[in-house]
DNA sequence: TTTACAGTGTGTAATAAATACACACTAACA
DNA sequence: TGTTAGTGTGTATTTATTACACACTGTAAA
């Protein structure tokens, strides 16, 4: 059996789209008092979970990802450690982490991942805990430091989103170029002159147009394209700029 | 008196600039069997240690690069976690860890920072363990898993150093155009054109001519130039590429 | 005092990328 | 058949990038 490392965990970050905003799963965190009902806790937190002695970091994010979700293979990246010696002081972190019947007398380092993943295609299996998206620009409470671990990891994006092809994670496969420019938009909050947007993602030979349309849609549908890592791969060598 | 957290350590990717090349601080691991002579292992090791339990990372991270430079206030950049569970798989890490006595029955795993020095201006402390500056084109064999560790500071530092101006921390507080340019092309392992290099540099605003001169070289000298992270600070937001 | 040396400092033309901006088209639906 | 909502397209202007060669200056050695 696996055993738990009492001092180590992992946080993910999940972040998804749905041709709006940009989303981040959550998992509600609520305790009500047996004897008097009161509500002890109810706010939320990322999904995260203690690494086994037996599993390194990129293991662990994975199985909690895989727990939450269902879904394996799912594009992850570690973008920080925290360590903070007060990342369990408040008091409701400590009734949390008591009910658990785990032990807050060490220090909890957690190590966070961010994960990108196509929020219109998942459905939630959700088990006990209820899970929720919320989008980015409007989030609830959030126990223990996640806000400031969801700040660092909304940062990291940003930034590596400039230089690497990783929103397409974000999309289904196949895609139209307006939603590729949403989603521009929602992670670097910026508008997009959409004719120099086209411009520059149609000279790009690893986003390929496909002979085929939108379908749902109530007015013009848009023709779809398709995100090749294969060519990325085989022409980044001789130039890349994803700056946007 | 501070207690060890025995599973966690920072180890710290010093690099240093010398108007040649980048370099790296290394610490010797030298262990000889005290009867036959033999020597069981002699390779090269980051700074490292284990974290107390009343520090956080950065305060780890401060202390193990005060300890061996004896220097305070320098950039430190956390990049990366490392948590693989055969990190002190290798015959000779046990030998190392089993001599310091500590315990490598349980997984150890660290948090990298790098930090950015200027090593013409530093005397190295060197205290009971030997340190040496290596140019990170020329790197002896390095212990645990030090090397990947290595190359992952260095990925982090080329992909930052692309558009933040942290540059300037491995150069003494006044320098000439030149010094820049040659810490950019062995940063990124690259060439660059003088003059354009000159041209992109001198219309920073946040790069400020001095009315000085190099001294003590035996050609012309040049001219000396300032980093303001302050002009910096009050002008990125207007515009902010540094791009090279 | 002259010369060799090593590295500094400068300009322009050509190409490529970024920006700003407006209108006609198409499918779906009422 | 008209309304709606979003698609698809081109050009001129400005700005950045690239490629490239020669005269200058201070030091040191002959």
């Amino acid at each position: 059996m696996h055993k738990i490392v009492p001092n180590i965990s992992v946080d993910c970050v999940i972040f998804g789209f749905d041709f709006k905003q940009l989303n981040v799963l959550l998992v509600e965190r609520k305790l009500v008092d047996e004897k008097t009902g009161e509500i002890l806790i109810d706010d939320w937190t990322l999904a995260g979970y203690h690494i086994f002695d037996d599993e390194d970091f990129d293991t662990a994010a994975a199985r909690i990802l895989k727990n939450l979700s269902g879904l394996d293979n799912i594009y992850l990246e570690q973008f920080y450690a925290f360590g903070g010696i007060n990342r369990i002081d408040n008091p409701k972190d400590k009734i949390w982490v008591q009910h658990q019947h785990e032990d807050f007398s060490e220090r909890v380092v957690t190590v966070g991942y961010y994960s990108l993943i196509d929020n219109t295609s998942v459905t939630l299996s959700l088990k006990e805990r209820n899970v929720k998206w919320f989008p980015v620009s409007n989030l609830p409470e959030l126990g223990f430091d996640h806000q400031e671990i969801l700040n660092k990891a909304l940062e990291k994006l940003r930034s590596k989103i400039r230089s690497e092809p990783i929103g397409f994670e974000l999309l289904p496969e196949k895609f139209s170029i307006t939603h590729l420019q949403k989603l521009y938009e929602s992670i670097l909050g910026t508008n997009l002159d959409r004719r120099n947007f086209r411009k520059k993602v149609l000279q790009m030979k690893y986003i390929i147009p496909l002979d085929e349309k939108q379908t749902g849609v109530k007015h013009k549908p848009a023709q779809l394209f398709l995100f090749s890592k294969d060519v990325y791969e085989r022409t980044k060598r001789e130039r890349f700029d994803f700056t946007i």
